[in-house]
DNA sequence: CATGCTATAATTGTATACAAAAAAGTCAAC
DNA sequence: GTTGACTTTTTTGTATACAATTATAGCATG
């Protein structure tokens, strides 16, 4: 609908270098990062490129890519849809997450620079800021590249590339499954774990994280049993790719 | 150059209801987990177009998917070519790794089925068949795709979907940095992997796993001190992305 | 008025054309 | 014969046109 910027070459708004689709990519990714595209949602290629001010080729690009990170469902000749997973598929995917952040935390204890205690310790301060001036989304997604920032300091890219993917599908599920207003990843359990990891606290440093990682699972728990009249709810248990 | 099948429609070759760049970015895994394609190989798009009888669009598609599993290398205006991994990511892929399989081992026990056992112990014949009639492409295939079964069999897509890229950038290293003609990934431990899974023996299965990741690792120090006269493995800890 | 069929519109999949960038080749100067 | 500027060729990036597929709307029938 309304073209956002024409983004264009000289675009300066993240860093220039960057190329279209990664720019497209970007902004799709932080929208469904800060729940502003919700489970479900049908992503139109045209609609998409007018919007960005690209043709179908561009977007495609990003959407396959989201697709790869399976943060967006590809359905051949049937279009995009942002992922809505189901309990099961949430439960997949935090027990992976689990997994990843034991041995992140392992390694960013071993690693972690001072000057990178700080960058984490800075960017928890933001996310606090966010939330206290009330901008949940721009909170959520910081909270979520916190977590991003943690696997760049393990400094093992392949499993910071895996992280991206289930941050953002986290954030799915948060998106999909929170019932309170309560904040989803609180940043005081960001501080207790950056204090952990000063500390070279290894298996304080991963408990927190577990513990952290609890507060996701424990939701789905309970909307496991809740009722709801909502029949894609009902029946999103029923796996159907195409 | 020689097209190998027009693959187009009605492709009985595997499935058939997959859609081109899958087909395409399928043989070009293969081609790399059968170690014909060596790391550092350019994957030009028009010649690859020829090759499978399609456009530089199914190419670009297959490539940027390859691109995301970090098989292959994008580099922005100069084209795809095989990753060539140095040593330090080398060691950062087995790594992740490590961390994957254990995760897999422990959640295989807990789920094996009898018949999926059955599966397991067919595909390492198969492999051992391979390997008995000197057909060490094929052979060293079958080895990965035993470890991505036993990945299917965990039941966990987001680890599965890592598994496969962690698995053919392994098969990349083993073709770099394998000196003898010794089986890199012996049918021996396979078995012995399945026999600590049916007995549900845990520590037993992770130990035997991480022993076996340790002679993939064990290559990488060897090949670490030997001397050289191939500039691009001299310089091969100098990194060019672009 | 619900159901099923057909025609039409909308959307995705693929090929191709052209623009932009990089690589390779040419040739003069030292 | 090596170096460096310039030109040509090749290759990649993007837009667009068309084909294939799926969704929608209209209409007839029970």
């Amino acid at each position: 609908m309304s073209q956002i910027s024409e983004l264009k070459k000289s675009d300066t708004k993240r860093d220039g270098k960057k190329t279209q689709d990664d720019i497209v990519y970007a902004h799709i990714f932080d929208a469904i990062l800060e729940q502003r595209l919700s489970p479900g949602t049908k992503l139109n290629e045209e609609s998409l490129g007018e919007i960005f001010g690209v043709s179908r080729t561009i977007i495609r690009r990003a959407l396959s890519r989201l697709g790869y990170e399976q943060v967006v469902v590809l359905r051949p000749n049937r279009g995009a849809v942002v992922a809505c997973p189901s309990i099961e598929e949430a439960r997949q995917i935090v027990f992976a997450r689990r997994v990843v952040e034991k041995a992140v935390m392992e390694l960013v204890c071993d690693n972690a620079q001072k000057k990178q205690l700080e960058q984490l310790r800075q960017m928890v301060r933001d996310e606090q800021a966010c939330f206290d001036r009330g901008d949940r989304g721009a909170g959520i997604r910081l909270s979520g590249e916190f977590h991003l920032l943690l696997a760049e300091i393990a400094n093992n890219p392949p499993l910071l590339s895996f992280q991206r993917s289930l941050v953002s599908l986290c954030s799915l599920i948060i998106a999909q499954y929170e019932s309170g207003a309560k904040s989803h990843c609180s940043y005081d359990e960001h501080f207790e774990l950056i204090d952990a990891i000063a500390g070279k606290d290894k298996p304080r440093a991963v408990s927190l994280m577990m513990h952290h990682l609890d507060h996701i699972e424990e939701k789905l728990s309970l909307d496991d049993e809740i009722a709801t009249d909502d029949l894609k709810a009902i029946f999103s248990h029923v796996r159907n790719p195409r």
